[in-house]
DNA sequence: CTGAAAGCGCTTACAG
DNA sequence: CTGAAAGCGCTTACAG
C-alpha cells in the first residue's frame, strides 16, 4: 500500500538533482530560488534534473540556516466552540498559502495546558504565536520576556504592553440598541447571558448609552442576566410580557437567547415583528436563518478580527511590533424580526 | 515592548549549554538526552547550565538528522462545519502534547487548494498527511506515489487501497429505527436531507432494513428528501401530517431536521414523545439539549472517528501501514423526544 | 558564471 | 566517561 512506511523511500536531495545535472550543490541551489548569478542554460538543466526527480526542498534546512521557520504557532481555547473557529479562518487566510503555517494546538481553557503547548511551539521555533480565548474577558499574559511576539486574539490580555485583538461589544450594543430605535420602537427589554462575561456587560452597557442617548431606557430599568441558553430566552421573554404588555422589541445578548424568545412570542400569539422587534447577537447563521422570522442580528466579523490578528504578528515578526488592544468593530446584519413599527 | 522581533535575541544553543558547563557539546547532548555513558555530576552540571540559560533544544535541527519532523499536516474541508472539529479534537488527542505536532490547512473543499497544501506540507517534511472531508461521500485518492502515509477521515478515499475511517451510517439509521421499535412505534415515517448525500441515502437504507427486521415499513413506503434545514424539517412534517395522522415517530436525518419537526407537531398540538416520538442525527449538543422537549439522537462518536484516524496514520508512520476503510459506530443519545408508546 | 568551504543546531559512531 | 569529527540538507559569502 502506501509508500513511505519508516524511513525507506529516499527522499530526493538537492545533492541528488545537482548530480543529475552535472552541477555543484551550491550552484544548484542558487538555480532553484532565482540566484541572477547562474547561467540561463545551466538554470534549465537544474530545473528539469529536479522537475524529474520531483525534487522538493526541505524547507526544515533552509530555515536552519535563516533562523525563522516560517510556523507561527496558534493556541486556541475554543476549539468546539464557535467563536475561534471564524478567528482560525481568517489567520489562515492572512497567512497566504504556503508561505506561512499554522502548528494548531487546543489548550481547552487549561493555563497549564497552554504553558506546556507553549513550549513544545517555542522548541519547534515557531516565528510568533497567536492565542484565541473562548470568551472576551481579558486573561493573564503569558509574560514580556519570550523569544517571539506574542498576539492575543478574542480574550486580551491583562498586561495592555502585549498586542491584543478583540470584539468591541460596547459598540455592537449600542449598534443593536441604534437599531431599535431607527425602528421606531420605545418600549425596548434587554434579555442577556450569564453575567460574568464581559461580553453580556458591555453589550447592555452600549446599549443602554444608545438608549439614553434617544431620551429612553431599558424597559424595566435594567437587563436581565440569566444562561446563554434558548429555554432562558423563552423563560425571560415570559418574565418580560409578563410585567410589561406594552413591550415593542426585545434585544437578546445572543442568537440562542433570540431563538428562545421568538418560540415565546409566536407561542403568546405576538407577531414578530409588527408587534414586537427582536434582535439577537453572534449572527450564528444556522440559528438566524431558520428561525421563523429570520433573525437581525449582530454579527462580530470575527474572520476580520483573526486576519488583524495574523497581520499584527506578522509585523511584529517583520520587527514592526505594535502594543495595545485593538478593537474590531460589529455589523448589523438585518432580517426579518426587526422592521420601523407599523 | 515584546521582546524577539526579527532576529535580535539570540536563542540559546546547545553550545551555550555546553559552554557554561564546561563539556563538550557532544557530552551536552549525551547528558541532557539521558544517554548512559555520562557521569552523573557531569549530568547536572549539564542540566543546571540549560536550566539557567532556559535552553529549548531546536527540534528542527534533531529532525534533520533523523528524518522525522514530528509533525503531521491535516489538511480539512470544513473548518467552519461542524463535522471536521470533533475529528481534529479526537486526532489531537490521540498526538500526546508535544510528541507530535498538527500542521492545519483549510482547503475549503476545492482540489486545487489542496494539492497546493499537501506540496507545501510535504516540503515541511511532515511524516504523514490526515485528509479531512466536509461530508461522507467518498472523493479522489491523492494517489499512492506520496512519499508520506495518508488518512481519510470522514470522506473515505474512492481507492480501497488507501487507508480511511468513516462513520457508519447504514448502522446509525438502523439503531435509530430499532430505538423507534423497541419504543413500541408502529407508524414510522423517516424525513431526511439533500438526497445528494450518501449519509442520507445511507441512514435511510439502515433505517428501512430495520424496519423490515421488525414487519414494517416507512411510512408511506418511503423517506421524504429535501434540505438539511430547520425550514425543511417544518414542512416535511406537516406534509406526513396532512397524509398520516396516525404516524407515531418521525426519525429525521438531522438535528435540525428534528427542531424544525417539533415545531410543528407542537403547533399542530400533538404530544411529543406521547403522539408522536421525534429522533434526530449529529447529536448537535446546542440544538439537541435546548429542544422542548430535548431531542433523542444519533451520535456520531466524531471524536472516536478522528482518534482512530490518528491511531492508524501513526501506525503507518512506524512502518506498519493498513489499508481499507474502517468504519466507526454511531450511539443513540436518549432524551425526552422518544419514550415508549403509551 | 561556477564551485569549494563554512556553517545553521544538533546527534551519533568512533577514538581516546 | 569525554570529546573531535562527520553529517543531516540547505544557503551564502568568497574565490576562481
Amino acid at each position: 500500500m502506501q509508500a513511505g512506511s519508516s524511513s525507506s523511500p529516499k527522499v530526493t536531495t538537492l545533492a541528488d538533482v545537482a548530480r543529475l545535472a552535472g552541477v555543484s550543490i551550491a550552484t544548484a541551489s542558487k538555480a532553484l530560488n532565482g540566484r541572477s548569478q547562474v547561467r540561463e542554460e545551466t538554470r534549465q538543466r537544474v530545473f528539469s534534473a529536479a522537475d524529474q526527480l520531483q525534487f522538493s526542498p526541505n524547507v526544515l534546512a533552509r530555515h536552519l540556516l535563516s533562523g525563522r521557520s516560517g510556523t507561527i504557532g496558534l493556541v486556541t481555547h475554543d476549539l468546539e466552540g464557535r467563536f475561534s473557529i471564524p478567528t482560525l479562518m481568517g489567520a489562515e487566510d492572512a497567512m497566504g498559502t504556503g508561505r506561512m503555517s499554522v502548528l494548531l494546538c487546543d489548550a481547552r481553557g487549561d493555563a497549564l495546558r497552554e504553558r506546556h503547548h507553549v513550549q513544545a511551539l517555542l522548541g519547534r521555533r515557531v516565528d510568533g504565536l497567536m492565542i484565541v480565548g473562548a470568551r472576551p474577558d481579558p486573561r493573564s499574559s503569558l509574560g514580556r520576556d519570550l523569544p517571539v511576539p506574542v498576539v492575543y486574539a478574542y480574550a486580551p490580555s491583562e498586561d495592555p504592553e502585549d498586542a491584543s485583538v478583540v470584539t468591541d461589544n460596547v459598540a455592537a450594543g449600542r449598534i443593536g440598541a441604534e437599531h431599535m430605535v431607527a425602528c421606531g420602537r420605545e418600549r425596548i427589554a434587554v434579555i442577556t447571558g450569564d453575567p460574568t462575561y464581559g461580553a453580556a456587560q458591555d453589550r447592555v452597557t452600549g446599549a443602554q448609552a444608545a438608549l439614553r442617548d434617544a431620551g429612553l431606557d431599558i424597559l424595566g430599568g435594567s437587563a436581565l442576566f440569566g444562561a446563554w441558553s434558548e429555554e432562558w430566552g423563552r423563560s425571560a421573554t415570559a418574565m418580560v410580557l409578563g410585567q410589561h404588555r406594552d413591550v415593542d422589541a426585545i434585544i437578546c445578548g445572543s442568537d440562542q437567547i433570540a431563538r428562545g424568545a421568538l418560540d415565546t412570542l409566536r407561542e403568546r400569539g405576538l407577531d414578530v415583528p409588527g408587534d414586537v422587534a427582536v434582535l439577537g447577537h453572534d449572527n450564528w447563521e444556522v440559528l438566524a436563518t431558520n428561525a421563523r422570522p429570520t433573525l437581525t442580528s449582530i454579527d462580530m466579523n470575527l474572520e476580520t478580527l483573526g486576519r488583524r490578528a495574523a497581520r499584527r504578528l506578522f509585523d511584529a515578526i517583520e520587527g514592526h511590533p505594535t502594543a495595545g488592544v485593538e478593537a474590531v468593530q460589529s455589523r448589523l446584519v438585518p432580517r426579518g424580526s426587526t422592521a420601523p413599527k407599523a
